[in-house]
DNA sequence: TGTTGACATTAACGTTACGTCATAGTTTAT
DNA sequence: ATAAACTATGACGTAACGTTAATGTCAACA
């Protein structure tokens, strides 16, 4: 089946402008232009805006849909996959932010207490996570680390050094965290530098650090299943542990 | 408590460019400057950089953000009640594209047959209840239905006079439905003017228009709850009656 | 105290993804 | 035949920042 212009971008939800852009800009060429000079889209690039509409929905910028559907190995159901896969890590943001509303509704009436970094629960993280779902493996796979690095960087304020950085320490806190695990100590010598390296890694989001804040993120980590699965995952039950050594550490 | 301006943006995972430029137009000014000209911001404009985000997270325009929540008669309480509200549809919402992108899946894997129209569920629809969430029935109080109407209208690639013309063919289908519904008669007089209002409803919309595509949109309408869910609160009953109306119509 | 890196300022140019308007040719419906 | 709808290209403008340059201030360390 073929439309015209206006045809296409009624069904699809787009103005006649956008579809003129996305010619323009080589994302979406029609199947033909007809003797009077109009443009006339085909099966295939119907498809292929549908493609572009869900990469878009996802925040996707539009120079990398065209890199992304243009390349040889671009594989259809793969990209579906990955924009459900997308859809679904959305969803689950956006409920992070709904209990992030609820729980500001409840603060408002007096009910409870929050912290101001609290109140900005689930816009920053959405922001790490709804990159990577944008990209996805597929992603990383075809433009490399750099690319999404950059991009992870870019959204969490930081120069790609000191993302690199926080990285590092991310994965030397891991690995000292589980060494000290594994020892069994959450007064020695390694636990408490594991402490250390927890407390600098905070730092890269906190605006103050607190040591009763320190605690109890740590105890948090211990109560809230998605963090304990988290740190189930740098060694399993090291969640409690190094809420004990946060303890000491504190102290 | 107070903060600099890159504590308060690393705390709410937006840039300090953001800030100055928030500040800049006047959406959020810094409690103070310091002596050596810094920004400080305090509890308050942290409270409300929260409801900037929220509404931002929503696709308000920060020139909007700025005329609510600067306006005398700003309710905190209403404005989260509303963005709870918001984001829960922006949710249902999302589901419906979730399920856009299953099928196609489906369709990708040969299992199924999808129509181009089917292809862009969700996109189009998403895009007129967004706005309508967006703005909600406190917006449309404060600033009066033209304006939703007008940004409703941008939406769906139509002039204000189109979409005035759509809604008021939407009513009349309504009302001709329910009436020729009461009468009982699918074949009546009453009940072929619906059918061809409908028809009219659905050409808004759609890029062809064909009797069996009619036929099958009516039919879906009874299989589908969502939809019988729409039909039922025009007149309980009556997506079956539409069904069997349509299907004389287009004998 | 001096030095260096981090933090902060303002100014200004650039980017992305279109929206809007003007002008003019083509098609469709009456 | 005529008017309305559809289509084209061209061009200016916009929202919401990102990026870079230049420079002052603060904090930590030697």
């Amino acid at each position: 089946m073929e439309y015209t212009i206006n045809k296409l971008a009624k069904m699809a939800g787009v103005s006649t402008r956008t579809l003129r852009f996305y010619d323009e800009i080589g994302l979406l060429t029609p199947a033909r232009i007809s003797s009077n000079g109009y443009r006339i889209y085909g099966p295939k690039e119907t498809d292929r805006l549908q493609q572009i509409l869900f990469y878009r929905e996802l925040g996707v910028p539009l120079e990398e849909i065209k890199k992304i559907l243009s390349s040889d190995d671009f594989d259809e159901l793969a990209a579906l996959e990955s924009h459900l896969s997308a859809m679904l890590a959305r969803r689950n943001q956006l409920d992070l932010l709904i209990a992030n509303v609820e729980k500001t509704i409840r603060a408002a009436k007096g009910e409870m207490i929050m912290s101001d970094m609290e109140k900005f629960e689930g816009f920053k993280k959405k922001l790490v996570d709804e990159n990577e779902q944008k990209y996805g493996r597929e992603i990383r796979e075809k433009y490399g680390d750099e690319a999404v690095d950059r991009s992870n960087a870019k959204f969490m304020g930081m120069s790609r050094e000191q993302y690199a950085e926080f990285e590092k320490l991310t994965a030397e806190f891991h690995e000292t965290l589980k060494a000290a695990y594994e020892q069994g100590d959450p007064a020695g010598e390694l636990a408490q530098k594991a402490c250390e390296l927890h407390k600098k890694w905070l730092c890269f989001s906190w605006g103050e650090y607190s040591r009763e804040a320190h605690i109890g993120v740590t105890q948090m980590y211990v109560e809230d299943p998605r963090f304990t699965a988290y740190f189930d995952r740098i060694a399993p039950g090291c969640a409690p542990f190094l809420r004990d050594a946060v303890q000491i550490y504190c102290r």
